[in-house]
DNA sequence: TAAGTGCGTCGTT
DNA sequence: AACGACGCACTTA
């Protein structure tokens, strides 16, 4: 389901879990389907309504408070570990990705752990975002790097540069 | 200091 | 067997 916001509009997929995948907005929206002949189940408005709020805290730079039940379950254990370990990150915080492998306790898993980040399905909530290089540089990010550099200076991150 | 190279390491495909 | 959203040691300029 769409969620418009001032960086434009997200797209959030749910299962019968929680939130399962949020989508960057696509810059180019070519054929795009108007979906909703269906009215969602009330569960899942409410958590859509969750996902809403939050979303636009994020993007503005803010914790939120609540957030809707995730729905992890597409990851492997190593992943879904990562990921539990992303959602600990404060805003306005930074961990290196070596300080994710020892909060897992795989301290030598630096790279898969970077690996995890990129395979993230929900960024934004799931703060992949705050996750930087050890030499506090900038490291990568799947939605593109110019999102990442938008989300840190909106919680008040300053990079290196 | 800054930039480049090589290698260890580990989960995923 | 090959490939990374890494980290570290170690050159060069």
């Amino acid at each position: 389901m769409p969620i418009p916001t001032p960086d434009g509009e997200f797209m959030a997929y749910y299962s019968a879990q929680g939130l399962c995948r949020l989508e960057f907005p696509a810059d180019a929206k070519p054929g795009q389907r108007k979906s909703g002949l269906t009215r969602p189940s009330a569960p899942v408005r409410a958590w859509h309504a969750a996902t809403s709020k939050a979303l636009r805290l994020a993007l503005a730079g803010r914790p939120s408070k609540k957030l809707p039940p995730l729905d992890l379950s597409g990851g492997t254990d190593f992943q879904r570990r990562v990921w539990e370990t992303l959602c600990k990150i404060a805003c306005g915080q930074t961990w290196s990705y070596g300080r994710v492998a020892e909060a897992i306790e795989n301290p030598k898993a630096v790279r898969a752990v970077g690996s995890a980040c990129g395979a993230n399905p929900i960024p934004v909530l799931v703060p992949c975002h705050r996750v930087l290089a050890a030499n506090n540089c900038l490291g990568g990010f799947s939605g593109g790097l110019d999102w990442k550099r938008r989300l840190l200076a909106r919680e008040g991150i300053k990079l290196p540069g």
